[in-house]
DNA sequence: TCACCCATGTAAGGGGTTACATGATTGC
DNA sequence: GCAATCATGTAACCCCTTACATGGGTGA
């Protein structure tokens, strides 16, 4: 039976050194949460879950006398995070909920200035997210990199890369519309 | 309260003259799925829960024995549309669940074929989804455009533009690791 | 001493998917 | 006659989010 995916995020931070349900959530919010993010309320349970069931191993390591769980991957779990990572046919599952492009889509109901305002606030937003990315979820990533793990700088890179893209596209999209009325009002 | 987007979908349709849950339905298949999807077990219940709350009126017309809702906007819900539509502080809500890139994030941990081979299939997922969008989604954008609607066609081409770009950052990247064993190893 | 971080968890509820169940109509 | 499409719905389940609840350690 396969793993989810939020239980395979969990076996890859493990694997990456990150010992404790906390610090895997400190590092999701700094590292995966763009494209994967996470919370509390799913990764004790997982944890929980994934030590029944043999993927990783709990031992306790209090820090005075603040109780804290240290978790390490088992063989098991090193195997089915590998299986996960190297599998060729499982699909790369996408999914997209996005309230602002659902709004442009409807946009013509509204009047024209309300559309440029609508596209001026997703300019800002895909300004605003790459701002994060790169302050948020940068400074860890090139760690990382001088490590020698590359990936997450390069999918931090990626991030960045389309949130400018994106905001350049809509920029575009702005002007066209601006221009569109002005050439007809003039 | 607020009504939740996947309602205000059902009333962004409806305000577009399909009147059927089926219709709906269909329509976001050929048309918002790329950001928005929804399916039947959202989508007729919600219906009867916009009925009862007044957003919507019902009407039987059935087309010979089989049995058909025809719904249209009340008042109401027209005014619950135009809010959600034009609300300058709502916050444009934004979720991704990348599994490709989460898999990616993690790809150091595998050899760098297998790293290789990830980015070729991520490239080809991009190419596979702009070729979707240009085959499925275009041409009811297209034909929204020739009647005024322009705002389909111009989400429509965000996704496409995306994905095209998406695959040759990609692409690029494919070459980039390539090149760097092969320097590596020459 | 006070704020902030570390640390672990549970409860309730929301929102969504897949699968199931049924049947008429249309066009080849 | 058969397949595809039109048409409506329910049941079970999964996954995740928000809010709640608790408390120790650390540094200004």
């Amino acid at each position: 039976m396969r793993l989810k995916t939020s239980a395979c995020l969990i076996l890859g931070m493990l694997r990456g050194g990150i010992t404790s349900g906390y610090a895997i959530k400190r590092t999701v919010d700094r590292s995966t949460r763009f494209f994967w993010a996470s919370s509390f309320a799913q990764i004790y349970p997982e944890l929980k879950r994934l030590e029944e069931s043999g993927h990783v191993l709990r031992r306790e390591e209090p820090r005075g006398d603040r109780p804290r769980n240290a978790y390490e991957l088992t063989e098991k779990g090193r195997h089915a995070l590998d299986t996960w990572l190297r599998d060729e046919h499982q699909p790369l599952g996408l999914q997209i909920r996005d309230e602002g492009l659902l709004r442009l889509f409807f946009t013509d109901a509204v009047g024209h200035e309300d559309a440029v305002r609508l596209v001026g606030r997703l300019r800002e937003r895909s300004e605003e997210l790459e701002r994060e990315i790169r302050e948020e979820i940068f400074p860890l990533a090139e760690q990382a990199a001088q490590g020698g793990m590359i990936f997450p700088l390069i999918t931090a890179r990626l991030g960045a890369d389309f949130q400018a893209w994106s905001a350049q596209w809509f920029g575009a999209l702005e002007e066209e519309l601006v221009g569109g009325r002005e050439r007809r009002a003039g």
